[in-house]
Formats: C-alpha cells, sequence, structure tokens
DNA sequence: AATTGCCAACTGGTCGGACCAGTTTTTCAG
DNA sequence: CTGAAAAACTGGTCCGACCAGTTGGCAATT
C-alpha cells in the first residue's frame, strides 16, 4: 500500500466520519502536504483517487469539495466500476442494448420452439408478476420476465451469457422502467410488447416471437435516446438503489 | 475539464473498446506520458482517478493493469465448468454456434457501419493471412479474422461478450477447420463466405455483411451436423491442443 | 552443461520546486 | 467611499531527480 492510498483512505475515512461535511471545502493541497507531511504530488494523486470514486469534487481556483451526493446508502456497489462506466459514458447503455437486441431475440425464438409445460409455466407467472406489478417498480418483475424466456431457450451458452450481462441488464432494465414507464403512452407500449412476445412464444410461433422480442429492445433504445435528444433529463440509474427497493447485489 | 481528465476519460474509452483486455498490461508511465505528449505527473494523476473507479490495478515494478472491469462473463478456459459440458456434450457446439450466429451477424453489422481506416487495415491483414495459410492449421488466422470483425464494431459490450466465448469459440472453429477444411468443397464455400464477409464490410454494406457472417456460422452449424448425421466420424477437438500446435493460452 | 547469483534495465512511488491559470482578497489611487 | 489594480490565494502542469520493487540476461561457479 503506497503513501497516496493510504492518504485517499485517511481522507475518505474523515469524510465519512461526519468530519467533513457533503458539500464543505476540504483543506488545499499545499495545506494538506504539509500538514501530513509528505508532497504535493502524492496529495493530488489522492485527491484524484476519490474524485474516481465520486467522493470528491475540485474546480480550479477555488478548492475541492466534498461530494454531496455521498454514498448515503453505503452500498459497496455503487463505487463499482460499472455505475461509473454508464454514467460516464452513457452509449455504452446502446452498446449493451445493442447485445440484448440479438441475444433476447435469439432466445425469444429458441424459447417459442423449445419451451416445455414448466417452461410455459414459470413464464406464464413472470408474466403475470409483471402485469400486476406498480409501473414505477417493476424492474425486477421485467427483468425475471425476460430471464424466465432466456431459460426456455434451453441454451446454456445463451443463458451463460446473458447472465454474465445480468447486473448490467438490470442497470438498463431500470433505466427504462425508470425513464419510460412513467410516460403513459411508452408504458403501454411497452406493456403491448411484452404481451405480443408472450404469446408469440405460448403459441409457438418462433420468428414471431424473435421479431417481437428484438422490436421490444430496440424500442426501449430509440425511445431513450429520443429522449436523450430532446434533452430531457434522462434518470441516471445509481446502482445502489433502485426503484425495488432493493440494492443490486452482485449475481452469484 | 483538465488535462488529466481528458486522459483518464482516452484511456477508458481504449479499454472499453476492447483495445485493451481485462487483465492485460497497459503502456508503463513513461511510456504514455510520452506517446500522448503529456508530463508524467498527468499519467499518474489519470491512473490514480482510473484506480479509484475500479478500472485498472498498479502494481509496484510490475506495471498497470486493465482490471475485469465488466461482471464477468467468465473466460471458458480448461477449468471452467462449461467447458466438461461442452466436452460431454456434443450439442453445446451447435448452442455456441447458435449464439455466435446472432453475435458475429450484429458484429459485422456494425462493422460495416463503424470501421474506421485503422480497423479496415486489421481486417484486411487478417483477411490476408486467412487466405495464405494452410487450410488445415488456420484455426488461429480463422478466429482472428472474426475477431477483427468483432473489435471493429467499435461495442465494447458486444468485444466483451465475444472474448468471454473466446475458448469456447476457438473450439468451434478449430472444429470446424478440422472437419470441414479438408473436403474440397465445403473449404472452398468457406473461403467464399469469408470473402463476401470481408467484402461486405470494406464496401461498407451492413445488412449484406450481417447475412453474410449469419449464413456463414449457419454453414458451419449445419455442415458440421449433416457430417455428424452421415456417421461420418468427427473430430473432437480439445480444449488443451490445437491444429497450430499451441495451446489455447489467451494470445498477447 | 547446468545452476547459481548478481547486476543492469525496466517498472511504479515520491519528492521539490518552478511556472501557468483561475479566484478571492487586499490595497490604494481617484 | 468606490472601483480597479495588485497581491495572495486556489488548483493545473511540467521537469528532473531519486527511491524501491521486478525481471531478465550474463557471468562466475559448480
Amino acid at each position: 500500500m503506497g503513501i497516496s492510498q493510504e492518504i485517499s483512505y485517511r481522507l475518505e475515512r474523515l469524510i465519512l466520519d461526519g468530519g467533513l461535511a457533503p458539500g464543505q471545502k476540504i483543506p488545499s493541497e499545499r495545506q494538506l502536504a504539509a500538514r501530513l507531511g509528505v508532497s504535493r504530488a502524492i496529495i493530488r494523486e489522492a485527491l484524484h483517487e476519490l474524485q474516481g470514486r465520486g467522493v470528491i469534487q475540485t474546480h480550479h481556483g477555488k478548492g475541492s469539495f466534498v461530494a454531496s451526493i455521498l454514498p448515503a446508502t453505503e452500498d459497496l456497489d455503487d463505487r463499482s466500476p460499472l455505475a461509473h462506466l454508464f454514467a460516464g459514458h452513457p452509449r455504452t447503455l446502446y452498446d449493451l442494448l445493442e447485445v440484448r437486441e440479438q441475444l433476447e431475440g435469439q432466445a425469444a425464438l429458441l424459447a417459442a420452439q423449445r419451451a416445455t409445460a414448466m417452461d410455459r409455466h414459470r413464464i406464464t407467472k413472470a408474466f403475470r408478476v409483471l402485469e400486476s406489478t406498480d409501473p414505477l417498480s417493476n424492474a425486477r418483475p421485467d427483468h425475471g420476465f425476460h430471464q424466465a424466456i432466456v431459460e426456455a431457450s434451453h441454451n446454456p451458452i445463451l443463458v451463460h451469457v446473458l447472465n454474465g450481462l445480468k447486473n448490467m441488464m438490470l442497470l438498463t432494465v431500470q433505466a427504462s422502467v425508470a425513464n419510460l414507464n412513467p410516460r403513459e403512452e411508452m408504458r403501454r407500449s411497452i406493456m403491448r410488447q411484452h404481451k405480443q412476445i408472450y404469446q408469440a412464444i405460448m403459441t409457438g410461433k418462433p420468428t414471431a416471437a424473435r421479431k417481437a422480442a428484438m422490436a421490444h429492445v430496440r424500442f426501449v433504445g430509440d425511445s431513450m435516446r429520443t429522449l436523450e435528444r430532446q434533452g430531457a433529463k434522462v434518470i441516471r440509474v445509481s446502482l445502489s438503489a433502485d426503484a425495488t427497493g432493493r440494492g443490486l447485489t452482485p449475481s452469484a
């Protein structure tokens, strides 16, 4: 453990322990350097690390300040690179949707072909839950529905891949739920799309199922893109708290 | 936005775009400083920021390495349970081909849309190698060609997913090479398909590229299925050694 | 010939001082 | 007293030096 790590750790402790409140200014780099008996370069490196974690914000000529949006719910996942990945690079969300479109399309197709009675039962159950949940907090039911379909594809590779993307998928699902569902007409569109997927699978229509699933994912992406372009403030989803109230624990 | 922020952003983008894979070593601080025309201090600050976000890890005396940013779609290596799954159930090979068909189709489409001059150069190089290699031992060139295309898609998620499936993909590629290429007419078909994919991408025809790539993967699967059904002794490929004589160690 | 051991050349870690560039405070001329 | 210049902050960037782990090759030893 290097000195800069140690410094950043001490500073973070100081902040979290309440010694420094959100929005408060922290001592200048030169002061910290003198006080802690290290070079200014070290201080700067430590500050950059905290900056990377979103703990502080610095402004040229003014100083560094404790970020107001501290991990209030101290969910470890909040520091997850994933959150920053999406926060810093919104494009990544669309990258994921591009992949999802293909994978979920294929999953739906296979599910329509291969679903057993048990699979159909599970899918139906998930669909019922999805239908009967508060639209504003059904990120998990939504994801559960999609997952049931994937599992019905009986393609272990597909299951494995989608499972690896689980956390990220939950993010996109939440993003869509949080941004799209409040808009009545969009909510209905999505509902309709879910139903189409469901029916196509249950009635064993592979190509229809694939088409519906792909259209669904594409719709989500296009809608969010449109919203973003319109300057609407898109709700950035954090990993630590979602509409369901539960954190996104790492997949097993 | 300061220079260090810009640098850290560029590095992250580089990593995400697949230019640097998880676990891979990134250039030394002095090299980066020289290459990007900034001082080493700036590089260190940028690296500390990425470190704070968990994007990289640095080790004294060794260097900085890309952390596994994305929630592992773990690399299916030799010891992986899934590898055994594959060994025992040949069907898994077709499961993988099903997934590959979608993913590589999408990759080809995006590559045709987004490939930069550099990408085209890399793809062309890979294609040349593929053309001029002994058909019986070109599993790696074959895979290299496909990989070049994937990277040209500029979709980090896609790159990551395919990368996680890399070892298994090498298996299918080897399986196809070992079984299909010895049959003259099939070898020519595959050659032709590769050329089609290549040309569609180079001439910027997205849908054609997707179609060609999907058809290619499908052809491989169908051919092997046919062979197997005909009772031909299908060459089983092991994970630890391939036709090139080299193990499936991660490429540099 | 094989092995051991050491040294040179990497790598990151730390330092101090210099200078630039914004921001705030002080000062002093009008 | 007012307002503008100037001084005294703040962070941002650079340089060159040196310390400290790591590694690989070469040489001396066995």
